[in-house]
DNA sequence: GGTTGATCTGGACCGCACTCCAGCTCCTAG
DNA sequence: CTAGGAGCTGGAGTGCGGTCCAGATCAACC
């Protein structure tokens, strides 16, 4: 029997962090709570932890620095009472998407455009509106 | 008279970049061409340099590494000829980019779900379903 | 002529988020 | 018993994308 937890080779494959970044995160105290270890010393990942790990992903994942997710992480481990700070803390983050999202799609919409003008010129050979800086 | 083009702290102001940025940029090929300079040697962007400069912010908002970037540039300083490959690389950037939007999108429900639960949590006293590791 | 403000160059430095490494321990299978 | 594989620690190194700095020059105005 392997005993209980997850080794932290199988959390790195369920999470998608790598072995590294997951010891890394715990020294820099990204967790909320200490990880279990086995009688070798070795790390045992619980439910909760893999859990949490997965929401990090998802913050880091959006643009959250790990400075905030930290605070986070913090807030968290001191268990209930802090909840109105969490949200504000959720809330300014999923302002910041919003703002990735738009920002993306107006990227996009030039990209679409700039594709749509050289798909259109290998179309029909020779067109204008090109870059062309020797001009 | 000023002369011809802008300086690079108007340019800096329009593109929103540095101006040591701007320096960078140039030194790292990232530009579609020389860019001018005046009798005291300096920098005179024209407004072609200005468009494509305000391209550059976009791609790299959007996650382009200065290495495309490099790359895109170079086919466009080379003049007409090469424009399948322009639109390949602009292309696979698009798949990225409409990926990066789907993964924000993702990462942005599960942030709006969990400050939905600490919202809830707030205007009704202690409620369930929050993370309590000391538990 | 002097001051002020923008710009120049080359090169050092920075923050972020990991990643890699040496040298060790521990467990399991054969 | 031994070989292999997973994991441990502490610390150094990496890649990216700039940013900062010293020391000089230049243009314009008073």
């Amino acid at each position: 029997m392997t005993g209980t937890g997850l080794g932290i080779g199988e959390v790195a494959r369920r999470t998608g962090l790598s072995i590294d970044a997951l010891r890394f995160y715990e020294r820099e105290g990204l967790l909320v709570g200490p990880v279990d270890r086995d009688a070798g010393g070795r790390r045992r990942y619980r439910p909760l932890d893999v859990e949490w790990l997965g929401i990090c992903v998802r913050l880091r994942e959006s643009g959250m620095p790990l400075a905030d997710l930290r605070r986070f992480a913090g807030l968290v481990r001191q268990g209930p009472g802090n909840e109105a700070e969490r949200l504000r803390l959720l809330d300014a983050h999923r302002r910041r998407v919003d703002e990735q999202i738009r920002a993306l799609e107006e990227c996009r919409s030039l990209i679409a455009w700039k594709t749509a003008v050289y798909a259109d010129h290998l179309a029909r050979g020779e067109a204008t509106g090109l870059w062309d800086p020797t001009a």
